[in-house]
DNA sequence: GCCAACGTTGGC
DNA sequence: GCCAACGTTGGC
């Protein structure tokens, strides 16, 4: 499940009341019917942190409410308002989500380096979904990801190549 | 900020 | 139902 850590981080959740937030302004159907239809109290799932400087898995959650309706779709006040949604036909729901533990962030070039998640949906290009199904060897993967080390960092920074100095050195005149 | 890849909208 | 235009996502 993926949220900007700018909206909503990791760190938020864990500071939430109970620990715990309904997962509200999904406006995509196939995200939306993977919550009311795939997602069960109990479930875990991953925390993803999107559109970051360091995008990647951040930590572990557990589904604590079955889908019901995402209350800022009737909020004319909110960025997720939909005029088209009513009480009586609501369009959009949302699961609610309680912290189980933060981990180290597992940098998505990280996952993308690894053979076991190979078929993994959140790794397909041009994937935007923001909620996209595990399978049980992917998240056993992944969570021994996230209890291991991280892989050390490059010695060296990358060497500077001619273009970028040419760029650097246009950027830096009056 | 750029841009590729999608999803949605709305005219026809 | 088609499809072009437009908007959004999200990595880089």
């Amino acid at each position: 499940m993926k949220s900007e850590p700018d909206e909503f981080s990791i760190d938020d959740l864990a500071r939430a009341k109970n620990r715990t937030t309904s997962w509200f302004g999904v406006r995509n159907y196939q995200a939306r019917n993977y919550m009311r239809d795939e997602m069960h109290v109990g479930d875990h799932a991953f925390f993803y942190h999107s559109s970051c400087p360091e995008p990647g898995i951040a930590g572990l959650v557990t589904i604590s409410a079955p889908a019901h309706p995402d209350r800022t779709q009737f909020d004319a006040t909110s960025p997720y308002y939909d005029p088209k949604a009513t009480r009586a036909a609501p369009r959009w729901v949302n699961v609610d989500v309680t912290f189980v533990e933060k981990t180290r962030l597992v940098p998505l070039a990280e996952l993308r380096g690894q053979k076991a998640l190979a078929g993994m949906l959140l790794l397909r290009p041009g994937n935007r979904l923001s909620i996209t199904p595990v399978t049980a060897a992917e998240w056993n993967a992944i969570v021994k990801l996230a209890r291991a080390a991280a892989p050390a960092p490059p010695a060296a920074a990358a060497p500077t190549t001619v273009a970028t100095r040419r760029k650097a050195k246009k950027a830096a005149r009056p």
